[in-house]
DNA sequence: ATGAAAGCGCTAACAT
DNA sequence: ATGTTAGCGCTTTCAT
């Protein structure tokens, strides 16, 4: 349809004047699209998933899309209720942490033909039953677990212990440290793993358990940086010479880790990038019909002071 | 109106069957009412922030709200769109932290009766006019800063520096510095002070930069832990004994400013509590008519290492 | 107790 | 080039 450009401009000043703002919920409903995108995280407050969502946010931003956020705390409940919101209020796309454990029993049904990508974790087979595309961001990090664990053997460790949190079997990190395990010849030894959560209390609680029966252990392979931050904290208090008596890596290099002491080596994810992949490709799904794929991002190490 | 049991328990029946998910971009278009809440911040990448989004979003859940968020890095420009983008995606409420400088020409205008309340920051005079009721929701960090100044005082020190962001004129963390300054009759050094954003960078940038030039600092009062935490690496790397001749404070008391070496004396502010509070206070004046007020936490002193 | 219809603000198709 | 209208899915009012 032609307008004029003496129209066009009239139209302009008035609605410039009237501070007349376009609805878009109404402009949603008629077009079936709100130009928003939902974000289902574990925890915003974990530096690595708060900078995921600053790459999702920022891409989301320049497309003119804008998000909305739900912590689940790893509550299957909470996701699926999630779900279903993000449906009720028709997000365009939506991008997903999903819940660590019980994800065999998922339900994904309430997303329907919603696009989707997940980030960070993968989707297990028996979920994947029934589904349509759907795309994937991650870093392979029981390959990341077994890199870093193979440093700390190269670097003289021969009592290596284990400290992260429970996973689905796909790139889980503690797959990755039985595998080193296994291609070094060592012998598992369950002492020596610690599996709970992904915080600095688990840190805590696991190097301090492990020391308990251990004295001999000569490096920690920890599934994320949090859980690094609370091994270092624990042998600080114990004076055990970092790395000396014991190397610690992490995993994710979260702003923090380059400021502890002695400076945490760690094995880096590009957080941001991820988002913004994960963002970029459901957008391009939504506006031009791209696939949707499995986007595997290179893990790297970092090295620093505490290998 | 009145349904039966059988009638209604018929309903529910089909509904969970069928999947069916009510439309709630329909409904807000009929009720003029989204249950969601905006949340404009600096960035969600800042700990303090993610732990005021945790709150706002934990309480915004369990009130069957849902929360939007747009990252600003303090750029006016992106306040302003992302406010015409609340109103016209008709937020039922709009929390925000606006940007710290140039918020005397504040336009508020999009927001039009859209109830909102602003947290961590105040808002000056000039922006004031013109504006119907709203929230604040905040610590008054010229006092905490006043204090933290004060501390350092009381601790011994004589030749405090002060590395903080620029922000507005009422209770500025720089203005507290300088009161503590007059109240102890100590003459101002502009040498002394550092002001540019709240990062790691501004902490590694403004030490560097004082120490330069005065080698007799003896305090240095962070605007808040980031920066702390960029001061404190400076001072390792210069292998300065902290707090024997340098004392540190910081001020957030974010979780890592437990795990830093040594760890870090700082001021606490109830960040989640804070997200809690504004978005209760939000959504009670959304759903009740309560009206919006003013509420200040206290801040407090988290005695630990530097100081 | 149940059904019908209007209208929220927008867009797209159609008529002038 | 401009004006009119139907309908997105819901709630609410009014009829039956």
């Amino acid at each position: 349809m032609h307008i004029s450009e003496a129209t066009r401009c009239r139209v302009r000043n008035i609605i410039n004047e009237s501070g007349y703002i376009s609805n878009s919920i109404a402009r949603g409903l008629k077009l079936r699209k709100t130009y928003t995108l939902g974000f289902i995280l574990p925890d915003i407050t974990n530096p690595y998933f708060s900078e995921i969502a600053r790459g999702i946010e920022d891409t989301a931003r320049h497309h003119q899309y804008s998000v909305i956020f739900c912590n689940t705390d790893d509550t299957l409940n909470i996701e699926q209720r999630t779900l279903e919101l993000f449906k009720s209020k028709m997000v365009d796309g939506i991008i997903f942490s999903h819940v660590l454990s019980g994800a065999e029993k998922y339900d994904l049904s309430s997303v329907g033909d919603t696009p989707f990508v997940i980030i960070d974790r993968c989707m297990n087979q028996e979920a994947k039953r029934n589904l349509g595309a759907y795309g994937e961001v991650y870093v392979n990090t029981a390959e990341a677990i077994y890199d870093a664990t193979m440093r700390l053997f190269q670097s003289g460790c021969r009592n290596i212990a284990c400290i992260t949190a429970v996973e689905g079997e796909k790139y889980s990190r503690y797959n990755g440290y039985r595998k080193a395990l296994t291609d070094k010849n060592i012998v598992y030894a369950e002492e020596l793993v610690y599996l709970n959560e992904f915080s600095v209390k688990t840190g805590v609680d696991g190097m301090k358990a492990i020391l308990n029966v251990r004295t001999d252990v000569d490096g920690v392979v920890c599934g994320n940086d949090l859980i690094a931050i609370g091994v270092l904290d624990v042998l600080r208090e114990r004076q055990i010479a970092i790395p000396e008596q014991i190397r610690v890596i992490g995993m994710d290099n979260i702003l923090f880790s380059n400021f502890t002491v002695p400076r945490l080596s760690t094995i880096a994810q590009p957080a941001y990038e991820m988002g913004k992949a994960a963002a970029d490709m459901l957008i391009n799904h939504i506006e031009y019909h791209m696939p949707l794929y499995a986007k595997t991002f290179a893990h790297s190490y970092v090295a620093r002071e505490t290998v």
